[in-house]
DNA sequence: ACAGCTACCATGCGACGCATGGATCCCGGC
DNA sequence: GCCGGGATCCATGCGTCGCATGGTAGCTGT
């Protein structure tokens, strides 16, 4: 594949932040998996498709940081709605602060602290 | 692995990125690899090993977004100096545009701008 | 009754960070 | 002169996780 390819980049990014936004989206209700597809694909580049989510989902699940229920839908084959467990608001928040230490981490190298 | 093992977040979360901060070091000049891993190693949980750090200097020259040179050190076995290519400076630069809108989407989810 | 949408899921591949281990060169102590 | 230790380079293999692929099932409109 292109080395330069751009979508390349942004996969290998997604990693290990991906979970913590789906997580985070939790904080404010269940959610079904076909809608977090939807909400996290409205932000730039965050998700393609479900190839991702539901794998990922599985992962969350079997962690613990989720629990499930199924519902019927008013139109469609039930929906399995994810909600955030304890340990799951716990990891969403050490995450949090994992997060800002490496984002100023990376922002400063590019910023360019060590200009000659 | 301890799925809440705070190194294996960060592990996940350089994926991607690290290239670039090597990169960002080398507008700077030219800089050799046991000096990248201390420079890396700097700010907070960059970099923990040389282990890390040679793949990727190798992946780096294979893509031709560095250059190398070898010179005699002061004291010890010589050493190769990698150097920005025309070519890595523009990568450097696109990559930025994404990481700006990556570390955006990321943070507007941390901050949680869909509260129910 | 069939097309098409919604919604779920499992499987396999590829990329890349990193642990491990090894090679080489120099210096200083004895 | 020899040996230990540090500086510096490197190759190899594993584990994780995003995602491409492809498959199943339910509901609705025509």
């Amino acid at each position: 594949m292109d080395p330069g390819d751009a979508r390349n980049v942004l996969t290998q990014m997604r990693r290990g932040t991906l979970a913590y936004c789906v997580l985070a989206v939790l904080r404010s209700g269940e959610r079904y998996g076909f809608e977090l597809v939807r909400l996290l694909s409205a932000v730039d580049g965050m998700v393609t498709s479900e190839g991702t989510i539901y794998p990922l989902l599985a992962r969350l699940r079997r962690q613990g940081l989720v629990e499930t229920t199924w519902r019927e839908s008013p139109a469609g084959p039930p929906r399995r709605y994810y909600r955030l467990t304890r340990l799951g608001r716990r990891a969403l928040a050490d995450f949090t602060e994992e997060w800002t230490r490496f984002r100023d981490g990376v922002d400063s190298f590019l910023a360019g602290q060590t200009e000659s």
